[in-house]
DNA sequence: GAACAGGCAACTC
DNA sequence: GAGTTGCCTGTT
């Protein structure tokens, strides 16, 4: 890989293992949205640490608008781009359904999102479609989330949890986020008043880090593994949703022993997500 | 209209 | 402690 500043867009030449519509698409994120346009190039655009962005990938590459400064500053990191995701993939093809699963999943590169935003969006998730978590995020976003001027457009961010923080049921009603309403409102206030150290979190082991987004209500051990893969950067956190419970006790009889991917086990589950589901989808 | 959806918590036994 | 049920809302 080679990375190339240009005047308006970051390069990335020959980006290996790094495929914009597996990534995006892969359910670890809410808030990249495809841009229709030029047939020749997948783009997308979305916002991330406040900050917005195009990204387009195209037979030469990857271009990331913004110069060297946002790049250094956010996407060389956001995009994990320092990580061998090919090395990755031999360590876990430690059998064939792994092997498989992981060809098949070869681009998807787990981004390394906000946490309060990971957190926030995978309360949302529970029991819930993903056309819709997309919506009562980016409605949160719309009210309360701050404004950000791109390109001719308005985009907003993440609201901070201290903004959520002060809001009521009532104001959250316009989301139609349900139930769930009650749980965004907790989780925010925790990490307002500091009760849950995000920051510190990331620094903490996996397990004592999943222990302690477990306090919160509303979030269980699927939820508190995913923003622990998704917004603490563990990469060994493993959620287990219905999807993989299908996937796991077709192909592994339910027992898995997650040491055989370790220190890797999010990625692993991401590569088996990622192909459990295109198969279903394909198959119907 | 009933069942369900990428869960959680509270309640049962 | 394993199993059951209600929960908001939108879709099928």
């Amino acid at each position: 890989m080679e990375i190339i500043f240009h005047e308006t867009e970051t390069e990335i030449r020959h980006a290996a293992d790094f495929d914009l519509e597996k990534t995006f698409n892969c359910g670890q994120c809410f808030r990249w949205h495809r841009q229709e346009g030029d047939p020749s190039e997948d783009a997308f655009i979305g916002v991330a640490y406040g900050r917005a962005a195009r990204v387009r990938q195209t037979g030469e590459g990857i271009f990331i608008s913004g110069g060297r400064e946002d790049f250094e500053f956010l996407w060389r990191d956001y995009f994990d781009i320092e990580r061998d995701y090919d090395a990755i993939r031999k360590m876990l093809a430690v059998d064939p359904y792994m092997t498989r699963a992981a060809e098949y999943g070869a681009g998807i590169r787990i981004l390394r999102q906000e946490p309060w935003e990971a957190l926030c969006t995978f309360i949302v998730s529970q029991c819930n479609n993903i056309p819709r978590i997309t919506q009562i995020v980016e409605n949160l976003c719309h009210l309360f989330g701050e404004p950000v001027a791109f390109e001719r457009e308005t985009l907003y961010a993440f609201p901070a949890p201290e903004i959520v923080a002060s809001l009521s049921e009532e104001d959250l009603a316009p989301l139609r986020s349900g139930y769930r309403a009650r749980y965004i409102l907790g989780a925010a206030r925790a990490v307002a008043e500091g009760r849950l150290d995000l920051e510190a979190l990331k620094k903490a082991p996996e397990r004592k880090a999943i222990e302690a987004l477990k306090t919160l209500d509303g979030v269980g051990e699927k939820v508190a593994q995913c923003a622990a893969l998704f917004g603490l950067g563990k990469l060994n956190a493993f959620p287990v949703d219905t999807w993989m419970k299908k996937a796991l006790s077709a192909e592994y009889g339910g027992g898995v022993d997650l040491a055989r991917f370790a220190p890797y086990a999010g990625i692993a589950q991401q590569y088996i997500f990622h192909y459990a589901r295109s198969s279903a989808r394909s198959s119907s």
